[in-house]
DNA sequence: TATTGTCAACGAATTTCTTCGTACCACTGC
DNA sequence: GCAGTGGTACGAAGAAATTCGTTGACAATA
């Protein structure tokens, strides 16, 4: 079917999405043991989801190896912008400072992040202009 | 059944909050109006969302009148605040800086909302203290 | 009192996610 | 050439979301 619109992946599908950003393309066997570490899960589950991502756009495989290898179909970057786009437009009505506020209340921020955060700021109205 | 454990909206389920937090405790039919200005929703499945959502205890209703008088049990910061949570950790591993580059980028950031943005951040650290 | 309109309740149909069991295929080593 | 091993494909089952039609209660009114 190879859709073309832009898919948003669910809970389970990002698990998988975020083995595959992190380790490169893999088989199937390689991002099932990588999720073992945090969830318990069937081989076939993870295979199974991963045909359908395949079937959605989501991940392309490569299948001159016996043991197909998998890879995103789109960076991290742009998933992750489509998916705090996506509550930002849902939760937040687009508004970015309200985002913030409450990503930063209800956990600790460390001084560290805070200065992160504001050379983001600078950063980005610096390259704005 | 009133279950106890905090429930994580739907997205349907989010818009019909959306429009109790800004207007109040609401009847079904209000809420249908209000929804209906950006959504085409039959009456009866809003009506039935809120009886699920009832039975999740995400919202609680008066029946005294008998147009049942419905409003969300938690505060709108809170269940933001729950959701921004569950993104920051599934998709950014708990990085609020990597929240907001992504945040940031794929669209355009006024220059008031980037000063509300350092004020934020001044007011944060301040209170951290 | 008969009619009409407003509402909640119920339940059913459909779709999507999630999870596996089972079957089947190709290759390797005896 | 036959048994394992390690892989994919297929289908099914259950749960959750989403949507709405139908029914029956009640109330206002003509």
């Amino acid at each position: 079917m190879a859709t073309e619109a832009p898919q948003k992946p669910t809970a389970s599908e990002l698990q998988i999405l975020r083995v595959l950003w992190a380790r490169g393309p893999s088989t199937v066997r390689e991002v099932h043991e990588a999720l073992s570490e945090e969830k318990s899960l069937g081989y076939t589950t993870v295979l199974k989801l991963m045909q359908i991502m395949t079937a959605k756009g989501l991940v392309r495989r490569n299948e001159d190896q016996r043991a197909h290898v998998y890879e995103a179909c789109k960076p991290a970057t742009e998933t992750k912008r489509q998916l705090v786009g996506d509550v930002l437009q849902r939760v937040f009505e687009g508004s970015a400072s309200e985002l913030m506020i409450h990503a930063l209340e209800g956990r600790r921020t460390s001084k560290k992040e805070l200065e992160e955060l504001r050379r983001l700021l600078d950063e980005y109205e610096r390259r704005m202009r």
